[in-house]
DNA sequence: TACAACTTTGGCGATAATACCAAATAGCCA
DNA sequence: TGGCTATTTGGTATTATCGCCAAAGTTGTA
Protein backbone atom coordinates (compact mmCIF):
# COMPACT_ATOMS: atom_id res chain seq x y z
CA UNK A 1 0.00 0.00 0.00
CA UNK A 2 1.51 3.11 -1.03
CA UNK A 3 2.15 5.98 1.68
CA UNK A 4 -0.89 7.92 0.58
CA UNK A 5 -3.44 5.65 0.85
CA UNK A 6 -1.83 4.23 4.01
CA UNK A 7 -2.11 8.03 5.68
CA UNK A 8 -6.01 8.20 4.14
CA UNK A 9 -6.70 5.24 5.92
CA UNK A 10 -5.24 5.73 9.13
CA UNK A 11 -6.77 9.23 8.97
CA UNK A 12 -10.53 7.45 8.67
CA UNK A 13 -9.49 4.75 11.45
CA UNK A 14 -8.34 7.69 14.01
CA UNK A 15 -11.98 8.89 13.74
CA UNK A 16 -13.17 5.22 13.97
CA UNK A 17 -11.13 4.24 16.69
CA UNK A 18 -12.64 6.82 18.82
CA UNK A 19 -16.26 5.79 18.44
CA UNK A 20 -15.03 2.47 19.15
CA UNK A 21 -16.07 1.75 22.34
CA UNK A 22 -19.37 1.18 24.08
CA UNK A 23 -19.10 4.12 26.53
CA UNK A 24 -18.03 6.65 24.08
CA UNK A 25 -21.13 5.52 21.72
CA UNK A 26 -23.44 5.67 24.72
CA UNK A 27 -21.93 9.48 25.16
CA UNK A 28 -22.57 10.13 21.40
CA UNK A 29 -25.72 8.90 21.31
CA UNK A 30 -26.83 10.82 24.93
CA UNK A 31 -25.22 13.94 22.99
CA UNK A 32 -27.09 13.70 19.81
CA UNK A 33 -30.64 14.58 21.98
CA UNK A 34 -28.86 17.24 23.88
CA UNK A 35 -26.03 18.50 25.01
CA UNK A 36 -24.53 17.69 28.46
CA UNK A 37 -21.97 18.35 30.71
CA UNK A 38 -19.57 15.66 32.55
CA UNK A 39 -21.03 15.48 35.88
CA UNK A 40 -24.52 14.87 33.75
CA UNK A 41 -22.90 12.12 31.76
CA UNK A 42 -20.95 10.71 34.53
CA UNK A 43 -23.82 9.64 36.61
CA UNK A 44 -25.61 7.88 33.50
CA UNK A 45 -22.71 6.30 32.66
CA UNK A 46 -22.12 5.45 36.43
CA UNK A 47 -18.13 5.35 36.48
CA UNK A 48 -15.26 7.45 37.90
CA UNK A 49 -15.67 11.18 36.29
CA UNK A 50 -12.18 11.22 35.01
CA UNK A 51 -12.69 8.15 33.19
CA UNK A 52 -15.27 9.97 31.59
CA UNK A 53 -13.55 12.73 31.24
CA UNK A 54 -10.60 11.16 29.52
CA UNK A 55 -13.42 9.02 27.11
CA UNK A 56 -14.78 12.84 26.06
CA UNK A 57 -10.89 13.72 25.69
CA UNK A 58 -10.70 10.70 23.22
CA UNK A 59 -14.26 12.10 21.27
CA UNK A 60 -12.61 16.09 21.07
CA UNK A 61 -9.06 14.64 20.03
CA UNK A 62 -10.75 12.69 16.90
CA UNK A 63 -13.21 16.38 16.26
CA UNK A 64 -16.50 14.02 16.76
CA UNK A 65 -17.56 16.96 19.95
CA UNK A 66 -16.82 20.25 20.63
CA UNK A 67 -16.89 21.31 24.45
CA UNK A 68 -17.80 24.49 25.96
CA UNK A 69 -16.31 25.72 29.46
CA UNK A 70 -19.80 27.51 31.21
CA UNK A 71 -18.58 28.60 34.56
CA UNK A 72 -17.11 25.38 36.52
CA UNK A 73 -19.01 23.15 34.15
CA UNK A 74 -17.51 21.73 30.56
CA UNK A 75 -20.67 21.50 28.25
CA UNK A 76 -20.40 18.79 25.37
CA UNK A 77 -22.10 18.79 21.70
CA UNK A 78 -22.00 16.60 18.80
CA UNK A 79 -19.96 18.22 16.30
CA UNK A 80 -21.24 16.59 13.41
CA UNK A 81 -25.12 15.33 14.21
CA UNK A 82 -24.52 12.88 10.71
CA UNK A 83 -22.59 10.48 13.25
CA UNK A 84 -25.92 9.26 13.71
CA UNK A 85 -26.44 7.69 10.25
CA UNK A 86 -23.65 5.92 11.03
CA UNK A 87 -25.21 4.05 13.73
CA UNK A 88 -28.12 3.17 11.32
CA UNK A 89 -25.80 0.77 9.36
CA UNK A 90 -24.14 -0.71 12.10
CA UNK A 91 -27.55 -1.30 13.14
CA UNK A 92 -28.35 -3.25 10.28
CA UNK A 93 -25.10 -4.81 10.47
CA UNK A 94 -26.19 -6.34 14.06
CA UNK A 95 -29.95 -7.10 12.39
CA UNK A 96 -28.42 -9.52 9.87
CA UNK A 97 -26.06 -10.96 12.03
CA UNK A 98 -29.19 -11.91 14.18
CA UNK A 99 -30.82 -13.27 11.10
CA UNK A 100 -28.60 -15.82 9.95
CA UNK A 101 -27.93 -16.76 13.37
CA UNK A 102 -31.82 -17.89 12.91
CA UNK A 103 -31.42 -19.15 9.98
CA UNK A 104 -28.84 -21.08 11.09
CA UNK A 105 -31.25 -23.00 13.48
CA UNK A 106 -33.65 -24.24 10.85
CA UNK B 1 -26.01 2.43 33.17
CA UNK B 2 -28.47 -0.39 32.95
CA UNK B 3 -27.65 -3.26 31.54
CA UNK B 4 -29.77 -3.70 28.82
CA UNK B 5 -28.49 -0.30 27.67
CA UNK B 6 -24.78 -1.71 28.18
CA UNK B 7 -25.22 -4.44 26.43
CA UNK B 8 -26.71 -2.77 23.40
CA UNK B 9 -23.77 -0.45 23.08
CA UNK B 10 -21.52 -3.17 23.42
CA UNK B 11 -22.77 -5.10 20.43
CA UNK B 12 -22.62 -1.79 18.53
CA UNK B 13 -19.09 -1.16 19.83
CA UNK B 14 -18.10 -4.65 18.57
CA UNK B 15 -19.22 -3.88 14.96
CA UNK B 16 -16.89 -0.58 14.68
CA UNK B 17 -14.16 -1.61 16.61
CA UNK B 18 -13.85 -4.20 13.76
CA UNK B 19 -13.31 -1.34 11.84
CA UNK B 20 -11.04 0.90 13.81
CA UNK B 21 -8.37 -0.05 11.57
CA UNK B 22 -6.05 1.41 8.98
CA UNK B 23 -5.76 -2.15 7.26
CA UNK B 24 -9.65 -3.03 7.86
CA UNK B 25 -10.56 -0.46 6.58
CA UNK B 26 -8.71 -0.67 3.66
CA UNK B 27 -10.12 -4.22 2.95
CA UNK B 28 -13.74 -2.56 3.31
CA UNK B 29 -13.01 -0.52 0.15
CA UNK B 30 -11.48 -3.08 -1.33
CA UNK B 31 -14.80 -5.19 -1.14
CA UNK B 32 -17.06 -2.70 -2.00
CA UNK B 33 -15.57 -2.74 -5.39
CA UNK B 34 -15.51 -5.88 -6.16
CA UNK B 35 -14.96 -9.27 -3.83
CA UNK B 36 -11.59 -10.39 -3.59
CA UNK B 37 -9.30 -13.33 -2.42
CA UNK B 38 -6.62 -13.40 0.65
CA UNK B 39 -3.65 -13.47 -1.95
CA UNK B 40 -5.07 -10.50 -3.77
CA UNK B 41 -5.49 -8.18 -0.54
CA UNK B 42 -2.26 -9.75 0.64
CA UNK B 43 -0.74 -8.19 -2.27
CA UNK B 44 -2.16 -4.65 -2.15
CA UNK B 45 -1.67 -4.58 1.52
CA UNK B 46 1.83 -5.45 1.33
CA UNK B 47 1.78 -7.27 4.63
CA UNK B 48 1.61 -11.11 5.92
CA UNK B 49 -0.51 -13.15 4.70
CA UNK B 50 -1.11 -14.29 8.25
CA UNK B 51 -1.90 -11.02 9.23
CA UNK B 52 -4.44 -10.22 6.40
CA UNK B 53 -6.10 -13.33 7.17
CA UNK B 54 -6.45 -12.45 10.91
CA UNK B 55 -7.77 -9.30 10.02
CA UNK B 56 -10.18 -10.46 7.78
CA UNK B 57 -11.39 -13.14 10.48
CA UNK B 58 -11.89 -9.88 12.63
CA UNK B 59 -14.62 -8.27 10.02
CA UNK B 60 -15.77 -11.72 9.61
CA UNK B 61 -16.70 -12.12 13.38
CA UNK B 62 -18.11 -9.02 13.22
CA UNK B 63 -20.40 -9.40 10.43
CA UNK B 64 -18.70 -7.25 8.29
CA UNK B 65 -17.59 -9.89 5.19
CA UNK B 66 -18.82 -13.24 4.04
CA UNK B 67 -16.46 -15.43 2.47
CA UNK B 68 -16.52 -18.09 0.02
CA UNK B 69 -14.05 -20.58 -0.50
CA UNK B 70 -13.75 -21.52 -4.34
CA UNK B 71 -10.96 -24.31 -4.97
CA UNK B 72 -8.11 -23.49 -2.33
CA UNK B 73 -8.75 -20.13 -2.60
CA UNK B 74 -11.41 -18.29 -0.12
CA UNK B 75 -13.20 -14.87 -1.28
CA UNK B 76 -14.29 -12.45 0.47
CA UNK B 77 -17.36 -9.94 0.07
CA UNK B 78 -19.10 -7.17 1.72
CA UNK B 79 -22.02 -8.45 3.47
CA UNK B 80 -23.61 -4.84 4.08
CA UNK B 81 -22.65 -2.77 1.24
CA UNK B 82 -24.37 0.37 3.04
CA UNK B 83 -21.37 0.22 5.04
CA UNK B 84 -20.33 2.32 2.84
CA UNK B 85 -22.06 5.29 3.82
CA UNK B 86 -20.85 4.57 7.20
CA UNK B 87 -17.70 6.73 5.16
CA UNK B 88 -19.35 9.73 4.27
CA UNK B 89 -19.93 10.44 7.77
CA UNK B 90 -16.65 9.99 8.56
CA UNK B 91 -15.08 11.77 5.52
CA UNK B 92 -17.58 14.98 7.02
CA UNK B 93 -15.81 14.62 10.13
CA UNK B 94 -12.44 14.75 8.60
CA UNK B 95 -13.09 17.52 6.66
CA UNK B 96 -14.64 19.67 9.31
CA UNK B 97 -11.47 19.04 11.31
CA UNK B 98 -9.54 20.13 8.18
CA UNK B 99 -11.85 23.44 8.20
CA UNK B 100 -11.35 24.09 11.51
CA UNK B 101 -7.60 24.08 11.30
CA UNK B 102 -7.55 26.56 8.44
CA UNK B 103 -9.79 28.69 10.17
CA UNK B 104 -7.66 28.50 13.55
CA UNK B 105 -4.81 29.92 11.37
CA UNK B 106 -6.08 33.36 10.40
C1' DT C 1 -7.90 34.98 50.04
C1' DA C 2 -10.06 30.63 51.28
C1' DC C 3 -13.28 27.24 50.06
C1' DA C 4 -16.23 24.34 47.33
C1' DA C 5 -17.68 22.36 42.98
C1' DC C 6 -16.32 20.73 38.48
C1' DT C 7 -13.07 18.97 35.40
C1' DT C 8 -8.60 17.44 33.69
C1' DT C 9 -4.06 15.22 34.13
C1' DG C 10 -0.56 11.86 35.81
C1' DG C 11 0.40 7.33 37.07
C1' DC C 12 -0.15 2.45 37.44
C1' DG C 13 -1.69 -2.35 36.91
C1' DA C 14 -4.53 -5.24 34.06
C1' DT C 15 -6.22 -6.51 29.65
C1' DA C 16 -6.57 -6.46 24.67
C1' DA C 17 -4.75 -5.68 20.00
C1' DT C 18 -1.17 -6.22 16.53
C1' DA C 19 2.47 -8.13 13.52
C1' DC C 20 5.51 -11.47 12.44
C1' DC C 21 7.31 -16.29 12.14
C1' DA C 22 6.51 -21.13 12.15
C1' DA C 23 3.52 -24.86 11.71
C1' DA C 24 -0.88 -26.96 10.55
C1' DT C 25 -4.76 -27.52 7.39
C1' DA C 26 -7.28 -27.83 2.92
C1' DG C 27 -7.76 -28.53 -1.95
C1' DC C 28 -5.87 -29.51 -6.59
C1' DC C 29 -3.33 -32.20 -9.79
C1' DA C 30 0.34 -35.12 -11.62
C1' DT D 1 0.13 -40.66 -2.67
C1' DG D 2 3.26 -36.62 -2.95
C1' DG D 3 3.97 -32.09 -3.98
C1' DC D 4 2.26 -27.45 -4.62
C1' DT D 5 -0.52 -23.41 -3.59
C1' DA D 6 -3.66 -20.89 -0.62
C1' DT D 7 -5.19 -20.03 3.85
C1' DT D 8 -5.64 -20.46 8.82
C1' DT D 9 -3.95 -21.21 13.48
C1' DG D 10 -0.58 -21.11 17.40
C1' DG D 11 2.92 -18.70 19.76
C1' DT D 12 5.15 -14.59 21.31
C1' DA D 13 7.01 -9.94 21.91
C1' DT D 14 5.57 -5.33 21.50
C1' DT D 15 2.42 -1.73 21.93
C1' DA D 16 -2.05 0.43 22.95
C1' DT D 17 -6.23 0.85 25.70
C1' DC D 18 -8.88 1.05 29.98
C1' DG D 19 -10.39 2.18 34.65
C1' DC D 20 -9.42 3.72 38.95
C1' DC D 21 -7.01 6.63 42.46
C1' DA D 22 -4.61 10.73 43.65
C1' DA D 23 -3.29 15.22 42.58
C1' DA D 24 -3.59 19.49 40.02
C1' DG D 25 -6.15 23.11 37.53
C1' DT D 26 -10.13 26.28 37.05
C1' DT D 27 -14.11 29.00 38.26
C1' DG D 28 -17.56 31.13 41.23
C1' DT D 29 -18.58 32.87 45.82
C1' DA D 30 -18.17 34.18 50.63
Amino acid sequence: MDPKTASKFEIRANVIKAMAHPTRLFIVDELSRREKCVSELTALIGADTSTVSKHLAVLKKAGIVRDEKRGTEVYYTLRCPCIMNFFQCVESVIRENAQEQLELLT
